[in-house]
DNA sequence: ATGAAAGCGCTAACAT
DNA sequence: ATGTTAGCGCTTTCAT
């Protein structure tokens, strides 16, 4: 329509102000400051009046900087939405804005297909860098080559992969792992109950060491491990808590997993926290959880904070300084699921 | 460096393969289908082996359509992200990326510098069209029309703008406090409280119409109100339930406010649900509270289907259908909070 | 079935 | 202090 036919380019404002496309691109731009004073006030004027936007498109292009950066994280949870609002929020005072794309959770059939979409997405669109958590912790190296061998920067969050070297910020689930276990020993426990997940494979995997590491340096203190994808989760967990020295403190991998352990001791007829002291990990409450759950804080505005800055850095000064590696340290945040053990071995009924 | 020099154009292909670059523009982008087989398979292969990536920048400025979708909402909470990974669903299908920014919850100081710096960054890039939800009601004509001037389609979420007329996908609140009345009546509440903000002010306000709508076509039940940002709420809701008929149900517009008025009554030796129900609106827990609260589904996954199918239909039909106007109905999610009144009015304590 | 040429909106030498 | 010229990587007439 019409609305074509009167865009604004650089070359409306030249020709409005009597000079060459390359002054005005030299003045909009800031570059050469020798221009005589008139002459820029005359180009700011036009170029605001006739609201002058330039094309990002064609700037990217000719300097191969976009200010865009492309980020791609698990489909929506909380944890994951703060981070990006932290990236974002370190973001907006630097002039770039992100490329979003959702990967899934983990790999699956289609991960593939929808993973290295995404990744064509950002790399066609000239993203001058990349963040992402990577869905699984193998075997992607295929499209991380699609963004190496473009030399675009790329720094992951959350989940480390093992055979990749490059930039990272995570929790410190060791320590995270070590935390729980001090605060339940702390509170007098000694019978442990550790609940993971062999398939988010790490960030279990580490909070499962640090948990064990603390026990087996406490005397008279021992712990066991449960697996949320083994065949009868609930009939091992109900197992073990009908054994005469049952666990009185139990730590879950994962907020969800201690919410599915909550109703299920709860339904058995044990009080929580009275019976037993329940801990999650990651803080992300589903709703439906009539418990203050105790669990942990992983600071996803500190990742998220972290993770841009490394990328602000890295596409200033590109890739002279070593591989960055960061590791946040979670807190726990005492609520309602967790106490004192209960006097008697009141636990076999 | 030399990654630089060795950037694989469509000028490499078409030098490797002894045709032009037309050519190999035509056969990658399938246009003109009357190319020899040999022809289209070489290319193919040259750019396969090249691992060729076409230059998304270049394609938009050319074409003028740069499959990019603006989308900008308020930081994150649940709701929005959840809508966002609705939209994003939806949008993958479609090969469509988007270009995201977070705007403040509301309007304030800063709110006029970071949203008409967010929407710049989005129109300098040439998005297809633009989803958003406006921080404040009203007041931002200024950059709305950055967007309406380039006849960039702009589809409005969650919350409405009284000055412009434009697409928009929300929830229903009307009925959402209907049902929020009606779901109390039928326990047999009769004395109802809401629990508003006047600052949020479209949202808040339907569910308040809704709600107070039921109680008007209902025999003997009645209906008080506050507001969260009057001076002393606290005072104000111990005042009420110290009356002699005092509220049995409770309707907070939002589930911040639910969980805050929770704690408030079970300091104050309240009973939830056994003295009082308390419904919350949204389903957007926060995890200290130790209730599963009744709240309200907004359904975001439907809502961000419902903009990203608006989004797409403009995209390629353009403004010629009428202006879309969308309400989504939230269902109720009973859960603890809720139950029927107590026998004897033993409120007044 | 393929090529030549112009141009999109702008930047960046290289002038003067 | 400002203009000229060549291109960036691609699409799109218009030819043949």
């Amino acid at each position: 329509m019409a609305a074509y036919r009167e865009r604004v380019t650089m070359k409306t404002i030249a020709e409005e102000a009597g000079v060459t496309l390359t002054t005005v691109s030299r003045i909009l731009n800031h570059k050469g400051g020798k221009y005589a004073k008139d002459t820029k006030e005359k180009i700011f004027e036009i170029a605001e009046r006739l609201k002058y936007r330039p094309n990002a498109l064609v700037h990217g292009m000719q300097t191969g900087r976009t200010n865009t950066a492309g980020i791609m994280i698990p489909v929506s949870t909380p944890f994951y939405s703060q981070v990006v609002t932290a990236i974002h929020h370190t973001f907006l005072s630097n002039d770039v804005i992100m490329l979003l794309g959702w990967n899934p959770l983990r790999a699956d059939q289609r991960k593939e297909t929808t993973e290295r979409k995404i990744i064509h997405q950002l790399v066609d669109r000239r993203v001058d860098g990349v963040i992402l958590r990577p869905s699984s912790e193998a075997f992607e190296r295929s499209y991380f080559e699609e963004i190496w061998e473009r030399d675009i920067p790329l720094i992951l969050f959350d989940r480390e992969m093992s055979n990749v070297s490059t930039d990272f910020v995570g929790t410190d689930d060791v320590v995270g792992g070590r935390l729980a276990a001090e605060y339940l020993i702390s509170l007098g426990h000694r019978e442990l109950l550790f609940v993971g997940s062999s398939e988010r494979v790490s960030t279990s995997r580490h909070r499962e060491d640090g948990f064990r590491n603390v026990l087996s340096e406490t005397a008279n203190a021992c712990g066991q491990s449960l697996d949320i994808n083994q065949s009868d989760l609930n009939a091992a967990v109900l197992h073990l808590m009908k054994q005469d020295r049952c666990p009185t403190g139990i730590f879950c991998y994962n907020d969800s997993t201690a919410e599915r352990v909550a109703s299920l001791l709860t339904e058995e007829g044990f009080s929580i926290p009275g019976d037993v002291s329940l801990l999650g990990f990651g803080n992300e409450p589903s709703g439906s959880c009539p418990f203050a759950l105790t669990t942990f804080d992983q600071h996803p505005d500190l990742i998220g904070q972290t993770a841009a800055k490394i990328y602000l850095e890295r596409i200033e000064k590109g890739s002279q300084n070593g591989v960055r590696y960061e590791r946040i340290t979670p807190d726990i945040l005492i609520r309602a699921t967790s106490a004192p053990p209960p006097n008697e071995a009141r636990c076999s009924k």
